[in-house]
DNA sequence: TTTAGGG
DNA sequence: CCCTAAA
């Protein structure tokens, strides 16, 4: 029914390699077992079944057991990886002296046998069943690649063999090395960021982190939550459900796009990683979504990999999702931000709590946001966790999903700066009345809560920028005139200098028109500098500014 | 990433 | 001050 939609020659030898730890989680592919040919493996045992584990690996050098259709698309599939494949050697090659497994070894001689008896597969398996256990955590198509290609990997080298080797070969794999070193350099982080990790098809990166010397980490047990509810079902009709999976589902609660995501786990995981990989680094902003985005359309055309990937374990329920029908929905465009605005504008409303606005998204997604204030970051991640719960109102689809963004967003981000609620945000408090208060308070204006004064000198050191460096170059003035003042980007400046534009020719008129109202200013700006904001708009036309500063006078 | 322009 | 498109 499901077959390995990746070339064969490719997954083989790393799946034997691979000794079907992590891959079972991953690739898990669900037979009937009228559909097992003697060439179909099943390297699991039962106990592996029972703990969940208990999702087929189908395993076969020469060919998978493949429909027509399946057929079809290896030849797409091959096309696809074959730039992998070739990598593949080379990274084989170079790791092959080093491989110690003498069974793996074996296997891995004869890379292209034809059927690799059920018993050696099982004695693989065997072999390695309590390593196996150890090794569950791992998730998606990092763990994939990482475990495929330690080689015979043991869980000892699991352990601590993550070094320079392993990388080396990976480099020839994965597009980014550095990508592979961020993960590795994620250690520390596995646990906090599990949820987020899984949640957004990260699990492969949390891989990483799992093979640390944890002893019983987040990301173990959320496994081992997840694994006897999702085993129940899903070991006879064809379903590959991999654990971070069902974790990732259960834990955001969005039963609508857990197929979505678990494709886009694997997905992402071939075609994504350097996207990826920069939401990791950022972690901060990593949107679910953003694995939806435009490229992913292209694999639409790929059945089998969707397939494969088909999810029964839904969280509450346990109802199965239809791969086909969730999957319009799922290619969804992510939401813009504005909509995630409103929307969570209006959800607060709704909660009558308010927490979440406008900040919280738009802090979310605006880098500048970022750097200016990790308190209020800080506080946002806080308030996001704290008022899950209100977020899962039925709302409908659109209610799932946002909170799923959010907790995805959410979450990272706390874990990434937790820093002391150093400061002003009212809005750390969470969950007291006045935390919500103020939040509705401060829905009124939205997004102007950084508001901060330009003095006098500020605009002075302004002028003299744009003066001296020309109009638009706003990030030179910024360094070389505002580097001590992190709250002035040079968006700032320049909105500021379209602010004195506007007030220069404003000022001009009301100068002429009437005289009196000039007191009216609010913050009047020293002659001086309107003198020189006016000379400058000459010099440096700035167009449209220009334009309307005629069309006004 | 930065800038321009609109809100 | 924010957001987005364009470069």
């Amino acid at each position: 029914m499901f077959s390995f939609p990746f070339p064969t020659p490719f997954f083989c030898a790393p799946l034997i390699r691979f000794r079907f730890l992590a891959l079972p989680r991953l690739f898990a592919f669900g037979h009937s077992p009228e559909f097992l040919s003697p060439r179909v493996l099943y390297p699991l045992s039962d106990r592996r079944v029972r703990s969940s584990l208990g999702l087929f690996l189908l395993i076969d050098s020469g060919s998978i057991l493949k429909t027509p259709h399946e057929m079809d698309n290896e030849a797409h599939s091959r096309k696809k990886f074959a730039n992998m494949k070739h990598q593949r050697v080379k990274a084989e090659e170079s790791f092959a002296p080093t491989i110690e497994d003498e069974a793996i070894q074996h296997l891995l001689a004869e890379p292209k046998i034809d059927s690799v008896s059920v018993d050696g597969m099982l004695h693989l398996g065997q072999e390695n069943g309590v390593k196996c256990s150890g090794l569950e955590d791992f998730s998606c198509g990092y763990e994939f690649f990482f475990n495929t290609y330690r080689g015979g990997l043991d869980s000892n080298t699991a352990q601590g063999g993550e070094d320079e080797l392993e990388l080396g070969v990976l480099d020839g794999l994965l597009d980014e090395v550095e990508e592979v070193g961020d993960l590795h350099a994620a250690d520390g982080l596995a646990s906090p960021c599990e949820d987020f990790l899984l949640e957004f098809g990260f699990a492969g990166k949390a891989f990483g982190l799992d093979y640390g010397p944890r002893g019983g980490s987040h990301s173990r047990n959320a496994s081992a939550e997840s694994r006897s509810p999702g085993l129940s079902g899903s070991s006879n009709s064809a379903v590959g459900l991999s654990e971070s999976s069902s974790v990732t589902i259960q834990e955001s609660e969005c039963k609508n796009d857990s197929l979505k995501k678990t494709e886009t786990e694997l997905r992402g995981t071939f075609r994504h990683k350097k996207k990826r990989k920069t939401q990791v680094k950022g972690s901060m902003c990593p949107a679910s979504h953003d694995l939806q985005t435009p490229n992913q359309l292209d694999d639409d055309d790929d059945p089998l990999l969707s397939s494969m990937l088909v999810n029964k374990h839904e969280k509450k329920s346990g109802e199965a999702i239809k791969v086909g029908g969730s999957r319009r929905e799922k290619r969804l465009r992510r939401p813009t931000q504005r909509y995630i605005e409103e929307f969570s504008d209006k959800k607060s409303k709704h909660l009558k709590g308010g927490k979440f606005t406008s900040v919280d998204v738009a802090g979310i997604k605006d880098r500048r946001l970022k750097v200016r204030s990790h308190a209020e970051l800080s506080s946002i991640g806080v308030g996001t966790l704290s008022s899950v719960p209100e977020e899962e109102l039925p709302n409908g689809n659109k209610t799932q999903v946002l909170p799923e963004i959010r907790r995805g967003r959410g979450r990272p981000k706390k874990q990434a700066p937790i820093v002391p609620p150093k400061l002003n945000e009212e809005l750390l408090t969470s969950d007291s009345d006045e935390g919500r208060v103020i939040r509705k308070r401060s829905d009124k204006h939205d997004r102007r809560k950084h508001q901060r004064m330009w003095t006098i000198s500020e605009v002075t050191k302004l002028v003299d920028g744009i003066s001296e460096y020309g109009v638009g170059r706003w990030t030179d003035i910024k360094r070389l005139l505002f580097a001590s003042s992190a709250y002035r980007t040079p968006i700032d400046l320049r909105d500021k200098w379209r602010n004195l534009l506007r007030a220069s020719s404003l000022q001009k008129i009301k100068k002429r028109e009437v005289e009196d109202k000039q007191s009216h200013a609010l913050r009047p700006l020293p002659k001086f500098l309107i003198r020189r904001v006016r000379e400058l708009a000459k010099i440096h036309p700035y167009p449209r500014e220009r334009g309307q500063k005629r069309i006004g006078q």
